[in-house]
DNA sequence: GTCTATAGAGGGATAGAC
DNA sequence: GTCTATCCCTCTATAGAC
């Protein structure tokens, strides 16, 4: 063959880092196929030689992403220590994050567009997500509670913040939400 | 003139809210002005003599549906008790909230889609979720912060919760974030 | 105020050359 | 594996009849 099997790899894997921040950005519905593929370099129908079809990469989109987001809590055999945790929890709440959604989880952009996706996205996502709670819980001390609700009360309050318009009314989320999660001692 | 203007204000509240129900399921950008103006009984020709634009729509979306939701916890005048309160919240984090979004907040599904609207729509949702957070401030005793802590984590575990395909992982968050909220006595 | 018809742009996906 | 070209559909918005 004319181009190597590490070749297509590193397409798909390019493809998919350029769609992700496209998608993070503006949505992924809202971001057509043409969009994606230019900002990788190729035109519309090498597309569909890396994917079967425009839900078939969001499938793709929401693994890749989440573990991404996960890698940022360490592996399994390294957990975080409690002032790193506190860290990452803060930088996920900053102004930084929310002005900057292409670099980020993309958990505020696309959930709600993965809640209207097809099964197997919502397996993938669903899978994804359990995974990232236990590495909380473990994070946690075995808190499965709170490892559920500092998980939604983070992906809530980045959302929110990013759809007001000022600055300060974010940061009033953003700075609320994060004396709550992570109390002054 | 042919039509009353009370017929024309309750042709464009019945526009308002069926296209929310459709906006709430489906998404706003994802919704055609065909399928919106079609539930309420009427064709594309109309939609403009209501509002400007499909974005204009969507502000007065965000404004309709806010105030809706504020009523969940009564007026000003007359605040709601601590039981009540209670109860709001849990049907608000009940598998019925996530299976029927149509019925319900429209936080869930049209804050992301809100963060890529334009200035006078992130306006509008400032300013009303402002007045929502105000609002829970007053029934949590004055607690600003738990108030915004609480507003994240409903709106971010009905999303997650819609995400996830399988109605045990449903439960999961839910009821974690339920029990963070509103700890057993 | 609402309808029909249509303009004009952009969407996802496929076929065939290279 | 990628490109060009194209099909067919849907979208937002407008024009003109009633």
């Amino acid at each position: 063959m004319r181009y190597s099997s590490d070749h297509k790899a590193a397409t798909r894997e390019r493809l998919l880092d350029k769609a992700g921040a496209l998608a993070k950005r503006q949505g992924f519905a809202s971001t057509g196929v043409d969009a994606m593929v230019a900002e990788a370099g190729l035109t519309a129908g090498a597309f569909y030689v890396h994917f079967g079809s425009k839900s078939d990469m969001l499938k793709a989109l929401v693994e890749k992403e989440m573990a991404a987001s996960m890698a940022m809590f360490g592996d399994a055999d390294s957990p975080l220590a409690d002032a790193e945790l506190a860290q990452r929890i803060a930088a996920y709440l900053s102004i930084a994050h929310v002005e900057h959604p292409e670099a980020g989880c993309c958990l505020p952009t696309l959930t709600a567009e993965v809640a209207r996706a097809d099964d197997g996205v919502r397996d993938s996502f669903e899978q994804a997500i359990q995974q990232m709670q236990a590495r909380l819980c473990l994070l946690m001390d075995g808190d499965s509670d709170r490892a559920w609700s500092v998980l939604a009360q983070a992906v809530g309050a980045v959302m929110l913040a990013r759809a007001m318009r000022g600055k300060p009314a974010r940061k009033a989320v953003l700075d609320g939400v994060k004396r709550q999660i992570l109390p002054k001692r």
